[in-house]
DNA sequence: TATTTTTTTGACCAAATGGACAATTATTTA
DNA sequence: TAAATAATTGTCCATTTGGTCAAAAAAATA
């Protein structure tokens, strides 16, 4: 028999659990899940390290919680793409989304980014599992309005691909891309990227 | 008064400084500068660990050099982008070409990504150095084909940025790729990437 | 072939790091 | 407020890891 047991929280631990999370985001996603040690994610903030260990068992545990936490919210958007809605409008808005989430969502997107380009070890099976079920989803949505001709054919797995390619370009490779515009460019980047895209793929779906 | 000096290596020492670089790209690109370990080169490499000490002063400077030999070569299709060709041409071919290289120098691709990702400690300089210099010249390329309505009117940086994310994918996110794709589409993921980038970009660029 | 130079390796070291633990301190709760 | 529970920390340990070094082995050269 499987007994359901409510894990109470105390207030302390709630904090001290949010607080350990921040600075580990922040320290994995700048040095990667090695790079990090549990001395710099104490630093950042202002636990000892007995103390962190206080609250998770091991370093990969705050790691796989993190990441864990991350991936709903990475999601998400794509859900929201609305059978209802105007096809373009849709797509458009999801774009719009996901460069906000670059901007806003940096170190999130970097986290992500660095885990899946050294293989996924702790997320292969959400992106084999969940993620594919909303993609798959999504798909048959938009292979839906291409043959209604409501948008331009094209593949719909490439596209939703390219998407998350160049939205997310803004916030993983923001050295470079920060590096190759000068002051006056730099400072309006998301406002000319959002145009950019926006331009992009209104161009390549609309039917005429 | 400096006396140039003609470093010969011997063959020995030629044959090994390859053999480790290679291994080193191969860990160096699944771990990171911080999770790769000179046992892991030394076992990838068929070598000791202080026989690769006996080549290289340290990890870093390992490091370092498998990085310089890479940017070289990632920079050069740019360069070929010429003023001469036909303007979509030009860049339906770049596209093709770095979509290549994606493909075939996958390792590479992961170690710049990571190398980018972690703040680009070794490559702040030659970003806003050569690839600086290169990208501007590119740029004012395609400002003038733009005036000159060879091409629709789009934003030169972001277009390549939009080139880099897109093309990039396929190797730096390739465990995500072939997770969201059956088989079918799998065996065929380069073609269809390709197929898909080609007409994207000549519905985005083409003058009507 | 004898000698010199290059290459290789086993053994070792120091620093960094993940983590254990007992003792102490702070907070709840009865 | 006393007892119990939760939170914190100093100290310690074992492992990993980058790197050293002297001696041995191999290769090149005279």
């Amino acid at each position: 028999m499987t007994k359901i047991v409510e894990i109470k929280q105390t207030r302390i631990q709630r904090e001290k659990r949010l607080l350990i999370q921040k600075a580990a985001l922040q320290v994995f996603s700048e040095f990667g899940l090695r790079g990090a040690t549990l001395d710099k994610i104490a630093k950042a903030c202002g636990l000892t390290k007995p103390n962190i260990l206080y609250y998770y068992s091991s370093k990969d545990e705050i790691y796989a919680e993190v990441l864990q936490s991350l991936l709903e919210e990475w999601i998400r958007p794509l859900k929201d793409i609305s059978e209802n809605g105007d096809p373009l409008t849709e797509i458009l808005k999801y774009v719009q989304k996901k460069l906000t989430m670059s901007k806003t969502k940096k170190q999130e997107s970097k986290l992500f980014a660095t885990e899946i380009l050294h293989g996924a070890p702790l997320t292969q099976n959400i992106l084999a599992g969940s993620l594919k079920e909303t993609v798959d989803d999504k798909v048959k949505l938009l292979n839906k309005w291409i043959s209604e001709e409501k948008i331009a054919p094209v593949d719909p797995y490439h596209l939703i691909f390219s998407i998350w390619s160049m939205t997310q370009h803004y916030a993983d490779f923001d050295v470079q891309v920060y590096s190759l515009l000068n002051t006056k460019k730099r400072s309006r980047i998301f406002q000319d990227a959002e145009d950019f895209l926006l331009t992009f793929f209104t161009r390549c779906l609309k039917q005429n």
